[in-house]
DNA sequence: CTCTGTAATTAGACTAAGTCTAAACTTGTA
DNA sequence: TACAAGTTTAGACTTAGTCTAATTACAGAG
């Protein structure tokens, strides 16, 4: 097993690794918690040597989106979450915690719609309430 | 077949019908768009005699939500969307012009996810992206 | 090695969605 | 008619996100 790198995630998806981008995303490989962009900031400013302002966290999310190294997550309305995971999945939302969980493609059924031939699918996303345990 | 009445639908679900959140929930009955407040409000305030205020569409909204009246609908980053549709159902936005359309829980195939036990699901959500004619 | 153009970062102004507050209005009941 | 409780209101406020104009970093050319 081989460590992800972002220096070389980001040379490989055609992003000039700045510092900047590096750190925001070795901190979105580093975690599994779906944070938000006011999460990154506080995180990777507080905790790395390299200055950061809140436009280049948001200029850098919206770039790494683009560039599909992470995917934008919309769980619940008025922020958006982050997660290097650009893997076929879904999530489950712990609604006592608000925690996000991945949930991957192969451990759901495929949906199928019976839809009128207007429609034209090409995905979807489920999004899955509960709670969990620990 | 019957029309259905906002003010004996608010009755019926233990809200008080004023005149705000009447011409509110006959907007939300009357369109299959699911509008955003914003368009909530310009839509009542230039429609109606009744005065509105950004503060009572909200209120409305978080009231109606929590009788069981309508259903808050995330489809996107940034804002919600109302839906008067409170049966068992999912969505499809249209990629191209952003319009949502119902999709009947009976249509698609259930979900179903193995998940180990840690994890109690209480309900799910699909979103579809694509495009739809007309 | 320096010059220079382009890309990236920045602070902070700005916008848009939503919340809150305190005052005024409405309504059901006594 | 008087009151209390609930509702509506304007507008201040908050928060997430965007935009701008200036500065900084840096790769390639000479
Ligand atoms: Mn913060
Ligand atoms: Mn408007
Ligand atoms: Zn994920
Ligand atoms: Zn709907």
């Amino acid at each position: 097993m081989h460590e992800i790198n972002a220096e070389e995630l980001l040379l490989k998806k055609g992003v000039k690794p700045t510092p900047q981008r590096v750190v925001i995303t070795e901190y979105l490989l580093s975690t599994h918690s779906h944070p938000t962009a006011d999460e990154i900031l506080d995180e990777v400013k507080n905790a790395l040597p390299v200055s950061l302002s809140r436009a280049t966290v948001y200029n850098t999310l919206k770039t790494l989106v683009e560039a599909g190294v992470i995917q934008e997550v919309v769980t619940e309305p008025g922020r958006s979450r982050y997660d290097a995971n650009v893997s076929d999945h879904h999530h489950f939302v712990d609604t006592k915690t608000g925690a996000v969980f991945d949930i991957p493609a192969e451990v759901i059924t495929p949906v199928k719609a019976t839809l009128d031939e207007r429609y034209k699918i090409d995905g979807y996303k489920v999004v899955f309430f509960g709670t969990r345990q620990d």
